[in-house]
DNA sequence: TACGCCGTACTGGTCGGACCAGTGGACCAG
DNA sequence: CTGGTCCACTGGTCCGACCAGTACGGCGTA
């Protein structure tokens, strides 16, 4: 088999040199969250480039959740503690691609969503088990303030099942991809003639998931909260995609 | 309940603006990948501040795998289609700094995998039983060039699940947790003496996977398929979250 | 006519200098 | 110890300039 692959050669630029750099002493440890960068014009003499250079390498760094700057700040450009900001950024911007089907997001969810729960059905303690049936009770309360408030308690319960799981990024992907389902359809729920039923259903359907979890059957508990999510979103999903997410609750 | 809590605030910065104009009109279709943007030069104009600052915009638009500027191009700044690089970036990075563990990512892949078969079993056909069928062939072959040829045929396999199972948010998010966790431990893995015989028990793994899902049991498929990510990574994973990856296959 | 060279008019990358609002710290008056 | 003033410096933005690189159209040549 012939071997002479050849790549795009593209320029590199000054600036990439400097982030480079930058994150390199980074990962060597020679910088660590908390410490300061020298200021702008002290990075130009050091890099010996312009000041637009230094520039578009701090932007690109704070863009990536790496360094934070703030105008007047004598100590200079901070470098951050690490994050899962910028991974959500992309993620969600992943999530968002066009080509993704409601099916698939949802299809998503209903395995993310049950993983951390199968996880919290084994992992959890008693106390953990506490908190979570204190944010069913801050459910209960929001159905009778608005949706937005029920959302909010919903975020609350799955960030608790996610704390349990130990898992922080089944919790992140779960997180955003709930966030942009709900920015699809949340019109729709919203203005739903039946919301709060829906809301009332959503609750009764939690409940069940946390007297699973109490039963530490993981395998139940994870189902329930699949079928739950099916239930939830089945009406606004194309009748062609429903069967593969049917098969994530049948065959488990 | 009190409620008085202040947020902290920070000054939007102009290129911010301009960040997000052109995501909002990418989001809402109005770009799309292919397109080209207006000269940096335009921009100026249609924005109505410096070209600095300009510039500053399409940097972080750059990093983010967004756009991609090429000095001399009449034709301006081109838009990118979405490419998980910018996501494999960030969690590469996170995972190199330990802000997320080996047994975290390797457990996002037990359940990711997992789905993906299971929901290849249901929904496969013969002609893509066939086709996995002939990539396990690819492996067998590959297993006596090298490590990488036999990374690549693996690559290929789980490609060939993802088509089946129809979801192309598992897929890729798949890939990506493959590929950083590849990149943590390829030295490990290549260098080691028995080499040569995991890849064989690898491929054995596999074998098996490909027998469940002809069976149609997406049950024992998908369990069979944690099972092995579990024994090929485990000796990597530190042991105190060994019990969290044991427990999504016994639980399930 | 067909082909290849070359100039031109742009592009983005970098530079240097300038101004401004904002920040933190030193200093001072109460 | 408090509150205010001041100052040196910060980052954010703007402007004008130069350079190397690219695409394209018109040119001359065969």
């Amino acid at each position: 088999m012939a071997k002479a692959q050849f790549q795009p050669v593209q320029p590199v630029r000054a600036y990439e040199r400097i982030v480079e750099q930058i994150e390199e002493a980074l990962a060597r440890g020679e910088l660590s969250p908390g410490q300061r960068l020298p200021s702008e014009r002290e990075l130009v003499a050091q890099f010996a480039v312009s000041r637009s250079t230094v520039r578009e390498a701090l932007r690109v760094l704070a863009s990536n959740g790496v360094v934070r700057s703030r105008p007047g700040d004598p100590n200079g450009p901070e470098i951050l503690p690490y994050s899962l900001g910028a991974l959500r950024k992309q993620m969600t911007r992943l999530a968002r691609v066009d080509e993704l089907s409601l099916g698939e997001l949802i299809g998503f969810r209903m395995i993310m969503d049950g993983a951390a729960i199968q996880l919290a059905s084994r992992l959890r303690t008693d106390e953990q088990l506490a908190e979570m049936e204190e944010t069913l009770v801050a459910m209960r309360a929001a159905i009778d303030v608005d949706f937005e408030a029920f959302s909010e308690a919903d975020v609350a319960f799955h960030e608790a099942v996610a704390r349990v799981s130990r898992n922080s990024l089944i919790q992140m992907c779960n997180e955003v991809v709930r966030g942009v389902v709900l920015g699809l359809i949340a019109d729709k729920i919203a203005h739903a003639a039946n919301s709060r039923a829906l809301m009332l259903e959503s609750l009764q359907h939690h409940t069940e998931v946390v007297e699973a979890i109490r039963a530490g059957d993981g395998h139940a508990a994870a189902r329930i909260a699949r079928q739950n999510l099916y239930d939830y979103y089945a009406t606004y999903v194309p009748t062609p995609e429903r069967p593969h997410l049917r098969a994530l609750i049948d065959d488990a």
